[in-house]
DNA sequence: AACGATATGTTAGGTTTTCTAACATGGTTT
DNA sequence: AAACCATGTTAGAAAACCTAACATATCGTT
């Protein structure tokens, strides 16, 4: 329960094992670096470590090259999946959110009718009590 | 479909980011290895590669040392809990075995009723054939 | 209490890996 | 042709890792 999995976003891997990963240069990774395309972290030394989601992107990030996208256009590629992502995660909140305004919703409504009922059961405890009647 | 899932043996980290993982020094992780209680892989360069599979057994072994057990008591639970993974492995093996040998006599017992039914077939067809009552 | 073994720390010197920065180059685009 | 893009290559420096050796604290055993 504490720390121990391994997330998708831990800084993991040294260049040389994802060069190994993603069959792409050091020159080129550090390249798609510059640009922005990856963000891996550092060591305390400044070595990069790359994290599986970085992995993940370089591959991505091959495959759009050798199709012939540039720089620019994967960067905006990225930027929409990012967008979209955004969309779902937002999309996703909304649902829960949703989801637990409709429970609570309920607890709502269920308190409301128990203090109706409350309110009634006194009512009729306190038969002869015509204050009812009157504003 | 290809090389490309990250597997559980794959080597992959480098002992610094092993070190971070397991909480465990340098100096310990070397003198597990030269116990032979893992048996990380090694780049070109002769620097251990560590797999997940290997990060898996040094929190057990931290676990089993915080126990008190020594090297000698982590070899053999090691080499128990290897024996009982082989065998689990012959037992699907048996069993999938089974299962196919199960499906082929299925099928024999199929061919072989049918064949059963031809000759019955045929004797009924022939009708006046005597022979069957002939060894 | 002394001893030997076990597990780990520490240090030293050497090698591998990675870093940045710069320049080189072949293909594209203008 | 000039400029640009993506990548190769090289050099020098620094970080990370290697092995081997010696040091040490904690044991269980004698």
């Amino acid at each position: 329960m504490s720390g121990k999995e391994i997330r998708r976003s831990m800084p993991l891997f040294p260049i040389g094992t994802v060069m190994q990963l993603t069959e792409l240069t050091a020159r080129q990774i550090r390249y798609y670096e510059e640009h922005q395309l990856i963000s891996p972290a550092r060591t305390d030394g400044n070595r990069r470590l790359f994290s599986l989601n970085d992995i993940d992107s370089l591959l991505e990030i091959k495959d759009l090259i050798d199709q012939g996208v540039n720089m620019a256009g994967i960067k905006q590629l990225f930027l929409i999946k990012d967008q979209q992502q955004q969309a779902n995660v937002i999309q996703q909140q909304a649902e829960k959110a949703k989801q637990e305004l409709t429970d609570e919703q309920l607890r709502n409504l269920l308190r409301h009718e128990l203090q109706q009922a409350g309110r009634f059961n006194r009512s009729s405890l306190r038969q002869g009590d015509m204050s009812r009647f009157f504003h």
